[in-house]
DNA sequence: TCAGCTATGTTACTCTATAACCTTTCATCT
DNA sequence: AGATGAAAGGTTATAGAGTAACATAGCTGA
């Protein structure tokens, strides 16, 4: 059965926004970890869509957006924090930084990465999780976290726009 | 059932450099492509164990090795002829590079990456490549390639080395 | 021998990330 | 309120990874 993710469709990207937002400031309350201002910032510049954002972007944006110019340093913290809280996920391949929409369930990072158009989009598939722990534990591994990044075509881009419908409007 | 991988266990990596070497001659004579002196000697370098090595690693091996004091482009350019005709993998994770043991047959990048002792071990798994594209294509994407990178502990560094008896000598 | 292609050498640079140290902010205790 | 200690952010410099652009060398085939 097949099934155009949200990130490929036409979809209020405002609601993705503020309820990402709006996950996070319930996640660091509820942890006690602190969500500054910048910390929040990089968040929401990181949401402004959903292609991932790599560190020296994040500056620029950060500099364009309000005047405040920052160093290296201080955009990575501000991603280290995004990380350990399950924030945002880092795709390797591109060296670049997404948005989570699930942080408060614990989750691999499995990811869809269109060359094309450049979204990645995050895969919830617990079993696939699974398969992979069996396969390492079958060779005594334990597994630690994993990193699956899957490039190609997104359902758009390889103009697979008919599949339910609401593809690509 | 489980089964400590070659990387973990205690065996004559002579033999592993020695076959690789000789596999990698053998294909790019089928393929008519050219193996110097140079792209021969990085792979070597690369094969002298299972752990995966970045190029500026590399550079300095091949400098103390030889005398021969390469620049990064020459280092790259190396690794990239190696990659396209897949006698190395990439991992992406470390921004590393390793030996592939089976260079001939076509197959995804799936490793497993002990953050202990380093190795990396790569995974024969046709259809966990099969399960990744079936549910890459539920959501309408198709797959170009894949890059799964698990991080742990092996066999050996997480202390189960009775596994199959032969784990750690 | 010449032309053309492939491989390598060289210089300079971009992009990504971190070390080390200093200052500010904030929560808490008295 | 003021002191205090920890966490967050600012600043400078540098390390690490990768590439652009151009020059040279070496093979290959007319």
């Amino acid at each position: 059965m097949e099934h155009t993710p949200i990130a490929c469709s036409h979809h209020d990207h405002n609601h993705c926004i503020s309820d990402a937002l709006e996950a996070a400031r319930q996640l660091c309350v509820g942890r006690g970890v602190r969500l500054t201002d910048l910390r929040l910032q990089v968040l929401e510049l990181i949401w402004q869509n959903h292609k991932p954002l790599g560190a020296y972007t994040l500056m620029e944006m950060l500099a364009k957006a309000n005047t405040r110019r920052v160093a290296p340093p201080t955009v990575y913290r501000a991603l280290d924090f995004l990380l350990e809280q399950g924030l945002i996920h880092r795709i390797n391949v591109l060296n670049a930084f997404i948005g989570c929409p699930s942080p408060t369930t614990k989750h691999q990072s499995h990811f869809l990465i269109c060359r094309a158009c450049g979204i990645a989009i995050e895969l919830d598939q617990p079993q696939l999780s699974q398969q992979i722990i069996g396969v390492a534990q079958d060779a005594g591994f334990q597994v630690e976290s994993q990193s699956l990044e899957v490039s190609g075509l997104c359902a758009n881009c390889a103009g697979n726009t008919e599949h339910d419908g609401h593809g690509h409007e």
